[in-house]
DNA sequence: ATGGTTGTAGGACAA
């Protein structure tokens, strides 16, 4: 069966985004494109230059200013829906059936603000209840699924530039931690970024717009994660950090990931 | 210790 190639990209705006969107599906001619953050409604979603960048099928679903997510593709998709988190109707999800019955979900999940104790942060309190509605959802996943996106968690001490220096900074504090090792326990994925690369290993998805120089200072986490049921991942090939991308002009602060199977 | 940047907007605010 030939390839299939799958990636997942914060895009920080799709609309700021198109030229990168277009070489990126040029160079790497990803089957399906998986993007988060896009920050338009859905008429408002540039169509036409999905179309013309390749993919037949454009499922978006987002609102204005915020979050939204959408699934590109150049293979048939024979379904597609999205779930509401947290009663909130944020965009924040979409997914596809493709015509082998696998299913490809996306997902941003909240960022959480700045402040570390649900108490006092109604945006921690919102993450910590997004991940744990997700392991609830996880747990009813009777059906291979690939789920990939923003999680905004770095679940691993190497998945952020400092263990020590991040472990009460929102996206690395252990009750987040803890959940998104729940999330993966409930339906048995696979961490497919991390069945390619030992967790013994940094592996940073995200760095700061804000260093002088990103590459040389390398502050950076792993927030965009790819999952594979555990059945899909005998078919699971390879995966790279396109941290390439992150240099281009005018770039996302977030690099895409791929992922390339035996088939999907 | 703080500030550093970007996008959506057209002033803050979230990331």
């Amino acid at each position: 069966m030939g390839a299939f190639r799958l990636i997942t990209w914060n895009v920080n705006s799709v609309r700021a985004r198109l030229e990168q969107v277009a070489r990126l599906s040029h160079e790497q001619r990803p089957h399906i494109l998986c993007l988060q953050e896009t920050k338009v409604d859905d008429n408002g979603f540039p169509h036409k230059a999905m179309r013309a960048a390749g993919y037949r099928h454009v499922c978006p679903r987002g609102q204005r200013m915020h979050h939204g997510v959408a699934i590109l593709a150049r293979v048939p998709v024979v379904h597609s829906y999205s779930l509401d988190w947290c009663g909130k109707g944020d965009a924040r999800h979409i997914a596809v059936r493709l015509e082998s019955g696998v299913e490809v979900h996306c997902f941003y999940v909240p960022a959480g603000g700045d402040e570390p104790d649900p108490e006092t942060n109604p945006r921690f309190a919102h993450k910590l209840a997004f991940l744990d509605e997700m392991r609830a959802w996880a747990e009813t996943l009777d059906r291979p699924v690939v789920m990939v996106g923003d999680l905004n968690v770095a679940p691993l001490e190497t998945d952020v530039w400092s263990h020590k220096q991040l472990r009460n900074v929102i996206s690395h504090t252990p009750p987040e931690r803890a959940r998104l090792d729940a999330v993966m326990a409930a339906h048995d994925w696979v961490d497919a970024m991390r069945a390619a690369v030992p967790a013994e290993h940094k592996l940073f998805t995200w760095w700061s717009y804000r260093a002088r120089d990103w590459r040389a200072s390398n502050r950076g986490r792993r927030l965009d994660h790819i999952w594979v049921s555990r059945p899909l991942m005998a078919r699971f090939r390879t995966m790279r950090v396109l941290d390439d991308v992150r240099d281009w002009p005018r770039p996302s602060d977030h690099a895409p990931v791929l992922a390339d199977f035996d088939d999907l």
